[in-house]
DNA sequence: GTCTATAGATTGATAGAC
DNA sequence: GTCTATCAATCTATAGAC
């Protein structure tokens, strides 16, 4: 009955609380992708989500914190993406899961990739953090797996960090550079083409690492 | 005569009006590549290359022009690393001499490979006609040099798109990410490292594409 | 909880003395 | 060609009516 209340009290138009947040951090993460944290301007994200400039400050207190809410949404999907490299599995089904999971979110997430890549350009002012505890903790347990694997020969001798890169470089180059793929492109990826381009890439590396085909 | 008069007039602390563009430049593209054209200021790059604020709108009539300014530049910088694609060598050595020579400017220009990722993260309002133009011709014409190989047997069937995305991908991200890998790393890579990188990037994309140590 | 109006701060650009 | 002072525009953030 408190819940009925409290929506007659919001008005016809509106949503939950939940639901209006949502809908400003989605037009805060295209807007943020699009111009840079400093290129954004409120009005833009307001009129992204067809709300009153002054209504995203009654939701978010700063333009800064919006942005901070912004980048841990987009650092919870990074986490999800980051479990899908399974340890236990052989090194041609862990490698092939986490690279194929990575080319989805850089597909369905494009705007976040951006804020992401935009934020580490910057000097990650607002995620050092993170990049100091959980990438890098994620980082090393990962290198110490693909190190595993050579060390029983299942896969050539590299530097585990230079093929993470590359995996990281790769994918998130489908989000980050979509506007010159689409312009060479004459428009945007199929799913075929997706599925090429998934393809290729998770031959490429696996092959170039010693996988697939063996010798 | 005219020369020495002209520098007479200059002043003895500042050096020709090129040395003086040269240095407004340099530190636009270092601003421009930290804070995004949206979040630099004048007064940042001012302090950058220690001249006056009003001098800058002496020298460039405004922040965009200057901004254009140094996307050309850039350009520039690009060409000449497109150029290093031999389409006349052998698979082997066009692709390893144009990966090496795109990770040695990844390592020179920094800023500069950073400013061209935001360019294109925020949809290349500047740059767009040369996308369309002279980057997508270059494609092309690489694109069909990697078939003919494929024809000829000496690459492994593989879309030459995806391919291309990957060495650009995986090169720039040494410049562009640079932040990251250098926390990870817990300081900048040296030598010693920038050579195995791009060693263990030039096996991973050859042997993926069927070269280096045959089957 | 919504919206209008505006205060307060920043910044791009220019005027004018030197 | 250099530098100080300042205008004009823009944007974040808030006040206050509804």
């Amino acid at each position: 009955m408190a819940q009925a209340e409290n929506a007659e009290r919001q008005g016809s138009r509106a949503g939950s609380r939940d639901e209006i947040e949502r809908a400003i951090l989605d037009a805060a993460e295209r807007v943020f992708a699009e111009a840079g944290f400093g290129g954004a301007t409120m009005q833009a994200i307001a009129d992204h989500c067809g709300l009153p400039k002054a209504n995203l400050h009654y939701y978010f207190a700063s333009k800064k914190q919006l942005y901070r809410r912004v980048v841990e949404r987009i650092f919870r999907v990074w986490l999800q993406a980051a479990d899908s490299f399974e340890s236990s599995a052989s090194p041609e089904v862990a490698l092939r899961r986490y690279i194929t999971r990575k080319m989805e979110l850089s597909r369905a997430h494009r705007y976040g990739s951006k804020v992401w890549a935009n934020e580490v350009m910057h000097g990650a002012p607002i995620i050092q953090d993170f990049l100091e505890t959980t990438l890098r903790d994620w980082t090393e347990s990962r290198a110490r797996v693909i190190r595993r694997w050579i060390a029983e020969g299942q896969v050539r001798p590299v530097d585990p960090h230079w093929l993470l890169y590359m995996i990281w470089a790769t994918t998130q180059h489908y989000a980050d550079f979509a506007h010159q793929i689409e312009t060479l492109n004459h428009g945007p990826l199929s799913d075929a083409q997706w599925d090429a381009a998934t393809e290729t890439v998770c031959g490429i590396i696996l092959r170039g690492i010693g996988l697939e085909g063996g010798r």
